[in-house]
DNA sequence: ATCTATTTATAAAC
DNA sequence: TGTTTATAAATAGAT
């Protein structure tokens, strides 16, 4: 749609490629929405520029919601991608152990969208320094994740003991489907679903 | 795009609604496949129809790998038990930094169960001679930290969706065979539940 | 599922 | 980035 057809393959030019992913990335995300609302449906799209932005988009915030109970574990993919993107300018290991030590304290650092070997690179190069400090950054990092980790799978677990749980009363459900609009659910968790029978 | 302009809320009557949910939700993906080839982009989406269907894209394998991933999760937590023990016992970083490779190669370290001070204590210990493979051995873990991070937070977030949209419809709600595009797109399936067991 | 009238999205240019 | 405009695409409603 556009005064000419455009072939679907990457477009070498840079710069059109760039003008190209910011407009139909916004297209992209728009249409999710209309289609979440239109249609009643749980639409979650994650969107990574190669220059590892991340854009995304969610329904409600039903799928993030539940996480949010238990803190803001996840509640920074942007902090964490602007970590990354400051990783690739800081060319001080000392500021970027700062920045990931603020960004530690005021939460976690979330690393969904951040690409590894991405994060790799710049850490190498960033860091290459002082052994010490690098060590000292990545240990953080390895310390943080596991802890999220290990969160993260406590509630899978408790999504999956409630829906188990549910499952077994599972006939009660039809009352209330009238009264549950898709987006008030965090504190009380509907479910059916026999997953893991 | 129709013969009528069409708001965006909820389409009210069922038949069109789903007719609407079934065309546009290919087009989403149509479009969010063109977007990751066009830009170099990494793109993941997930669709839950109200009827509990997943559909979903990814640019990469990584949202449908955790279906996949999703029963070896108990054997890696006890490959992780294993590695733990055998790194309080290697004194050379050679040996453990293959230790853990192949264990990467095998599969995943999970490290759920893998005490972060410990093996921090050990890692300090047994790599401090070259910092190159303390490196090498942490960015290791941390990109495979972050790997299980994001397949976990996925699994999550199927759960999340899958429990509302089942609470709205019901466990056995309808089996409209759609069009099973599981050919193409390596990646557009339509999944009916239990996902997960 | 197919067919069109229309609405949208967007490529190119500014 | 944002705006404009010509055109390609997507799709609402009907079949």
């Amino acid at each position: 749609m556009g005064r000419k057809k455009l072939e679907i393959k990457r477009i070498e030019n840079k710069s059109s490629r760039q003008v190209t992913f910011s407009k139909r990335r916004n297209g992209l995300i728009e249409k999710a929405r209309q289609l979440s609302v239109l249609c009643d449906a749980s639409v979650a799209l994650l969107v990574v520029s190669a220059s590892g932005k991340l854009y995304s988009f969610s329904s409600g915030d039903n799928l993030v919601k539940i996480l949010d109970r238990y803190g803001k574990q996840h509640a920074d993919d942007l902090k964490a991608l602007d970590l990354q993107s400051k990783a690739l300018n800081y060319g001080s290991h000392h500021e970027l152990l700062e920045l990931v030590e603020s960004n530690l304290v005021e939460s976690n650092v979330n690393n969904v969208s951040v690409d590894a070997l991405v994060l790799e690179e710049h850490l190498e190069t960033a860091l290459s320094v002082t052994s010490a400090k690098k060590t000292e950054l990545m240990l953080k990092l390895v310390e943080n994740l596991k802890e999220k980790e290990k969160l993260l799978k406590e509630e899978n677990q408790v999504l999956a003991s409630q829906m188990e749980t549910n499952h077994v009363v599972g006939a009660e459900a039809d009352m209330e489907m009238e009264m549950s609009p898709v987006g008030q659910i965090s504190d009380n968790l509907p479910v059916t679903l026999p997953l893991l029978n």
